[in-house]
DNA sequence: AGCGTCAGGGCAATCGTTTTCCTTCCGTTG
DNA sequence: CAACGGAAGGAAAACGATTGCCCTGACGCT
């Protein structure tokens, strides 16, 4: 195997540091060593380290010197094999670690760091393949539970039957209605939104989105319709459906604008397509939130900062949800597991491209 | 404790779905069971499974399938014990997981996946103590060897001394020099740009680029100055140093724009830097790269497609490195620890925004 | 003084797999 | 026919931590 491909410049150590770094572990202590070292029986070692047993506080005491001496952490092989558990849990995603993947990657690890559980992370890249040999890895390593995510809301078939440990999906959803799964509830982050542009005075609004056989798209517009159905109110132009890229934002500005259409407000379905929307709107001469309110989805820092005006957005709680499946997990893996598919709100945060009084 | 904040819509699967799941696994089969159903000992189903010993082929045939019926799954936390080894490896991104650690996660899991070793993620958030407190876990967990990745390329102290394992410092590097750490090659990336740059035509070139006191902006800045210099030509401007935004891209733009240096070019920090310039560029009436030429560092997708026009940019391989750092760590578990900072060249991946001939 | 009780701590089994010896059986050869 | 050798597979130790059980003193009580 060759490490390195390319050109590659090393800078080596200079030759000759004399100095020996200090408590150099060549070996992990073992539980022997240190009773060893604390003069009593390997048994009575752990029960100090544990606090089990009875023992005198002074013998305790001396274990615990012994272990700090020679920097003892227990062996967890060894730990889980005795006891059945593993304390880790597995996590895969579907596809790519991406954007999405990331904010409920640290929910969930933030829920599980604290139960001192550890996470194992397998990219499954969209591969099937790889998905069910990942599987098969994490439950060859004993993990007490696994979190399946992905990058798309969309329903997927079970990543397996029968297994032998709990399952939580979080963002994506089983098709199994008694597996559990975490997710954001996207129609009512719609319906935020859309509220949200009428609550700003705005009456003719519009609704741009990704693509029609996107389920979050789908979803999305639907939710948006019925909430400005509620309102008595038409959308101001039929629902403008994509792809998810500031390319098409810039796009269905030029749609509708052709189109004569009144609009006084667009809901996009990413913050993406509203920062194309934005720029291409007001190079047409329209300003924004003056003549025409944006609302974007997703609430990614980098499109509703870099946007100007900076975007009202949707967010998803990506690393709630993350944290919920983590919490059912863990509940599931201490016996009482959850079912079915938990819908979690979301929230608006309000910025300058829905600002009443842009001054 | 309560699993879920805030509102939560659950939708119970409908009860009475008699089916049962087929092939349920209540309990992990172990080697003894699949040895009995094989009518072999246990010793034996292990030497059949794993290809060792001396098996008639019929025998060996016989255990397979009866792990095959089993679903069995060798436990790694006794294999692991009595292997001494985990095929397990830990990596620690010391500040949170973002962008930068994306492609360095996914390169690694890489090299590791196919390797049969799985990775333990930590985030340390920036946290000295969580980092500790990971090290202690990863060393408890008998990782074979540590991964350390961070946000900047700048050189930390040692996340620990005299470890038991081999650690690999990815993208940002160690300031013991007998550490091993693969960083990119920040000097050659800029000089690769300002080259380009060079090679299109242009003579009166600008940096700007993010904060003074961050490693990267002074090494790329030293090293964009260093080439030109080699071609005998001044920077067209002093450097201006700002932060990493779009926001400090665009101020960038109106100072360079004010000061009336005649500049054709300018080579950014980051990516987004260049996106802003390029917008209050062409809002001035520069045309872009007709008038001014632009190339950004990162290669952010997002960045330079979404920018108009696209961006050329230096990408320093973030998945290479990644996957460099890895393979360095899997010699080094084999007995060849690799020392030294080892710097990966990047690629100029050009665009639209240094493009001769822009029709 | 004798017995019971309990604190303190050692012993050994256990978890599941691998691996190092053995044992057994069969065929071959001197 | 005896001895040897190799093939096939079994028995058991080992990895390291935990834990239930047992043992040993010391102390108190009658």
């Amino acid at each position: 195997m060759r490490p390195c491909q390319g050109e590659v410049t090393v800078w080596l150590p200079e030759p000759g540091n004399g100095e020996e770094t200090l408590g150099a572990i060549d070996r992990a202590a073992t539980i022997s060593e240190v009773a060893a070292l604390a003069g009593v029986s390997p048994g009575t070692a752990s029960k100090a380290l544990n606090g089990r047993g009875a023992l005198r506080p002074e013998t305790r005491r001396r274990v615990q010197e012994a272990a700090e001496q020679l920097g003892f952490v227990a062996n967890a092989a060894a730990r889980s094999l005795q006891a059945g558990r593993t304390y880790t849990v597995g996590m895969i995603t579907t596809d790519s670690i991406g954007r999405f993947s990331i904010p409920l990657l640290i929910g969930a690890e933030d829920a599980l760091g604290a139960g001192q559980v550890s996470v194992f992370l397998c990219d499954a890249r969209d591969d099937p393949i790889r998905e069910q040999y990942y599987l098969r890895t994490l439950l060859g390593r004993q993990v007490d539970g696994i979190i399946v995510t992905g990058r798309r809301t969309q329903a997927r078939p079970p990543i397996g039957v029968g297994l032998p440990v709990p399952v939580v999906y979080a963002f994506i959803s089983s098709t199994d209605p008694a597996d559990c799964s975490v997710v954001p509830d996207e129609a009512d982050g719609a319906r935020r939104a859309i509220e949200h542009l009428l609550a700003v005075g705005r009456r003719r609004i519009a609704h741009v989105t990704g693509p029609e056989h996107h389920h979050s798209a789908t979803v999305r517009a639907a939710a948006a319709l019925r909430t400005l159905a509620a309102a008595g109110l038409e959308p101001a132009a039929n629902v403008l459906f994509g792809e998810w890229s500031e390319a098409w934002g810039r796009q269905a500005a030029g749609i509708l604008l052709s189109t004569g259409a009144e609009v006084d407000a667009v809901f996009c379905g990413s913050d993406q397509i509203a920062r194309g929307l934005a720029e291409a709107l007001q190079e047409a001469g329209r300003a924004v939130p003056r003549d025409v309110a944006l609302v974007g989805f997703d609430n990614w820092d980098v499109m509703v900062d870099g946007s100007r005006p900076a975007l009202t957005s949707i967010d998803m709680d990506l690393e709630g949800i993350g944290r919920t499946a983590a919490e059912l997990l863990l509940t599931a893996i201490n016996g009482e597991p959850a079912h079915g598919r938990h819908a979690l709100p979301g929230r608006l945060i309000p910025r300058a491209s829905t600002a009443v009084n842009p001054f």
